[in-house]
DNA sequence: GCTAAATGTTGAT
DNA sequence: TCAACCTTTAGCT
């Protein structure tokens, strides 16, 4: 279930287990029949990641793209694959180790101009653009949506999704329904700077963590939400610095988690 | 053991 | 606005 954290991580896996090795691909499940076979056989050369976006480049400059989507997964071990098990969308077997695909949004195969345009229509990625700041300031200061929408704005900031998107809103004490317009340009700057922060330890660790020591105790957390998060499915539970209810709406057909008490409205 | 919801995006209506 | 994708897991029983 991933944000750009769990992409970044699958490319470094990906390259350590397959970069130079030819390798043989396979939809057992057989939607991507068509693409393994234009790709099974050749050489794995690496692979890289985008916001969301996963591409494994082989030889002869053939590109596989791949989105996880809202439930896609992508497991990988050392060793002989065993048989099949389920829908499995596409496997990879190499002299290291294999890796299987199930149940992304996207699997298919691309020039590597049409990688760019898929990576061009992508704002940049806290991950990758130390200097993303600016470009997407511009996209939010000329918006009258909500921060909340902008952050899960694909060209606003690739990566981020609807965990990053509560957890930096919550760091930054910014009322997710303030419109991107009001948001002035240091805000945004602390917040970018706070997003790669929170982005980069959640790639060293595998998880997303944004509670600072100080703050991970907190009376009716579910192991769930585990200490880990401030606002994040934390629905009804007292927020862990200022004890108001953390709430929830749907927004942009996701669910937004706040606290009234420490995100409060401008007063005007 | 079962159900519902989930860190996302696309494409049809 | 909504279904599709069709896996995983928390939270029940």
């Amino acid at each position: 279930v991933p944000e750009g954290h769990t992409l970044h991580r699958l490319a470094t896996l990906h390259t350590e287990l397959f970069a130079g090795d030819v390798v043989a691909v396979s939809s057992p499940q057989g939607r991507f029949s068509d693409g393994a076979a234009l790709v099974s056989g050749r050489r794995f050369e690496r692979a890289h990641s985008y916001g969301k976006h996963l591409f494994h480049e082989y030889s002869g400059g053939t590109v596989v793209h791949v989105h996880l989507g809202l439930y896609g997964v992508f497991t990988s071990a050392a060793g002989t694959a065993p048989q099949p098990v389920g829908a499995l969308r596409m496997r990879i077997e190499g002299p290291r180790g294999y890796a299987d695909l199930r149940g992304a949004t996207v699997c298919e195969v691309l020039t590597p101009e049409q990688c760019d345009a898929v990576v061009s229509r992508l704002g940049p990625d806290p991950l990758r653009s130390p200097n993303g700041a600016s470009r997407s300031f511009a996209r939010v200061a000329r918006s009258r949506a909500p921060v909340a929408a902008l952050l899960m704005d694909q060209g606003v900031a690739a990566g981020v999704g609807n965990v990053f998107r509560a957890e930096v809103l919550y760091r930054a004490g910014l009322d997710p329904f303030r419109p991107g317009r009001d948001v002035d340009g240091p805000t945004w700057t602390a917040l970018w700077a706070d997003l790669r922060r929170l982005m980069r330890a959640a790639v060293r660790s595998g998880r997303i963590v944004t509670t600072r020591p100080g703050d991970r105790a907190s009376p009716g957390d579910t192991p769930r939400a585990a200490a880990t998060h401030y606002v994040y499915r934390r629905a009804g539970l007292p927020c862990r610095r200022c004890g108001e209810t953390v709430r929830t709406e749907v927004l942009v057909g996701r669910n937004l988690f706040w606290c009234p008490g420490c995100q409060p409205r401008r007063r005007r």
